[in-house]
DNA sequence: CTGAAAGCGCTTACAG
DNA sequence: CTGAAAGCGCTTACAG
């Protein structure tokens, strides 16, 4: 393989110095035509291109915005950091995109990397683990140095420009739709119990139960797919017990496996049962039947977070920004 | 915001010297246990950790390997991209990802930036505008001082390392398992005749159909979704035209879009038609019912690409590697 | 055991 | 219009 050029090596082949080569490479009105045009037909002979980690070092600037993301195959997130892309794009920064695995050790790590010279700032959703295990530190000794936007995922402990979606809201919304649709009694089911998120959306439903008293609600929280499928077929096929007649997912899994289960134990939607859940968007457009979920916008998400973390980078004195989202019920093929 | 400690300025509080700092802080033998201890509680005091930038420019190595992917949403390429970046750490490396969206300009921005520094190496799945304009030269310059991997789509102009997955093969395994199974009318859909890989796969599919004078074949190509499943639907339950007994997904979209037309027209899986085509794994298995599949082992071809990079990273001179993924049918609730 | 010096590949204020 | 010098934040061979 060939080495790669450097400029003080086209310097020589030219005899002209070093800094001649970077100014006419950098079209400098310093430098004459003439030497422009010999040192770029030099260049391009060579294929030399500025190397961008020497540039960033000396200009202390990368243009370069750090993404960090938990989980690749979640569609939710996919989706966010598409729109981080576009719109970091459109500013004229490029992102470097970490994955975390939901790990704190890879957090660490990706957070320490992309604040020590990679980027100007980071946006980054906070992987699972650093919720269960409850220590924010690195991210808040990062927070100091560096421009830091978090999304999806709130704590009180990360005071930080955040981007996050009204989640409550979304489900008491969801909620309240079945309750005008005539709904008696909703089933909560989720493959998410353990996750934060997963617990807000539990104790947000629950609430909602509690507050109504013309509406009834169960749980089915199972981590194992094959048994959340299991024990909702079981549960809605029973005659035994109260009728269900609306499913609520708590996130993408458990609303496919709850369609699943009522395709399988051949229910007619919306005549003898409903479902509203998360889903890939993607996916339910081209799906028979369509399920009816909860928009949660990650094109703004995404498109915020970029703002915020621009706007900080521009002026550092700022005020501590946290936006929030509203969601959506979309209602498709599987409720009224 | 704080600014970011540097070693120059710890040398000058703990009035030692910039090089001495540097070798306490990498445990260097040459530095007293003393000095060692002074210096890394100073340092973690005031929360310095290196510089990568500069450290990658002084070491001439940042242990990054520079990833290309034309699209995040693509979950092939999702978990090919996932593998890569478990099989880089486990070898010591981090990945460093670029989206390209399928563009040809962002394709040549990611090489260059990754190529120009940032990473030691490149894998990278090239996106559709390049196959489409046919040029690879910006792919073919960078390869010239950078080792390169190429992944999933091939082209005989690039000669590169590359692992790829026996695509032919998988669509004459499917068609071939549709005859044993005794279907007369394979119908042929497909939502990315445009893309090459489009392309080759419903030539595969045509010669095999040429070939097989016992078997009948139809091609359904249609970019637009909705016209796609209307045009689906229409022939399969269409009783003037011999009948479709077994449909082929070139792609996940398609694939998808022939379930829900099945499922639309309550046609019965299996007695009267089948269907295998290209899924998202993750997502098939929890939906009833769930597809037959081409599996294309995204875990695999990470793997691979990340060894044949870190082997030519190692030896340069080492002969160029094509290594071809076997596939495989899986067989689930849509086929015999 | 510690430090001065050179250098990684660039850019830029300054001098000529 | 061109070039020498300093410097971005580090590391390391070498001298002491």
């Amino acid at each position: 393989m060939k080495k790669k050029i450097t400029i003080k090596e086209i310097a020589k082949i030219l005899m002209v110095s070093v800094s001649t080569v970077s100014k006419a490479m950098n079209d400098s009105p310093e430098i004459s035509e003439k030497t422009k045009k010999k040192v770029k037909e030099l260049a391009k002979f060579y294929g030399y291109t500025p190397n961008h980690i020497a540039v960033s070092l000396k200009n202390q600037s990368t243009f370069n915005i750090g993404v960090i993301i938990p989980d690749i195959q979640n569609s939710f997130l996919a989706e966010v950091l598409k729109n981080i892309e576009i719109t970091a794009k459109t500013k004229g920064y490029r992102i470097i995109t970490f994955f975390t695995g939901e790990k704190s050790k890879e957090e660490k790590e990706s957070l320490k990397i992309l604040a020590n010279g990679m980027a100007e700032g980071i946006i980054m959703c906070p992987s699972e683990e650093t919720f269960v295990l409850k220590e924010f530190e690195h991210i808040k000794n990062i927070a100091e140095t560096t421009s830091l936007v978090t999304f999806d995922r709130l704590h009180e402990e990360l005071n930080y420009n955040s981007v996050s979606v009204d989640d409550d809201q979304s489900i008491l919304k969801a909620c309240a739709h079945f309750q005008e649709t005539q709904a008696k009694n909703i089933l909560f089911v989720s493959s998410i119990g353990w996750l934060s998120v997963g617990k807000t959306r539990r104790k947000t439903f629950n609430s909602f139960i509690e507050n109504h008293t013309n509406i009834d609600g169960e749980v089915i929280e199972e981590h194992e797919m094959d048994d959340l499928r299991k024990k909702i077929e079981e549960r809605i096929t029973n005659k035994e017990l109260p009728k269900i007649d609306a499913i609520l997912g708590a996130d993408i899994e458990s609303t496919l496996i709850a369609n699943a289960a009522i395709s399988k134990t051949s229910l007619k939607y919306i005549d003898e049962i409903s479902l509203i859940g998360y889903v890939n968007k993607r996916h339910n457009e081209l799906q028979y039947p369509q399920i009816s979920y909860i928009n949660q916008f990650p094109e703004k998400v995404g498109e915020k977070a970029v703002e915020l973390l621009i706007n900080s980078l521009k002026d550092d004195s700022s005020k501590i920004k946290k936006e929030v989202i509203k969601t959506e019920i979309v209602v498709k093929d599987t409720s009224k």
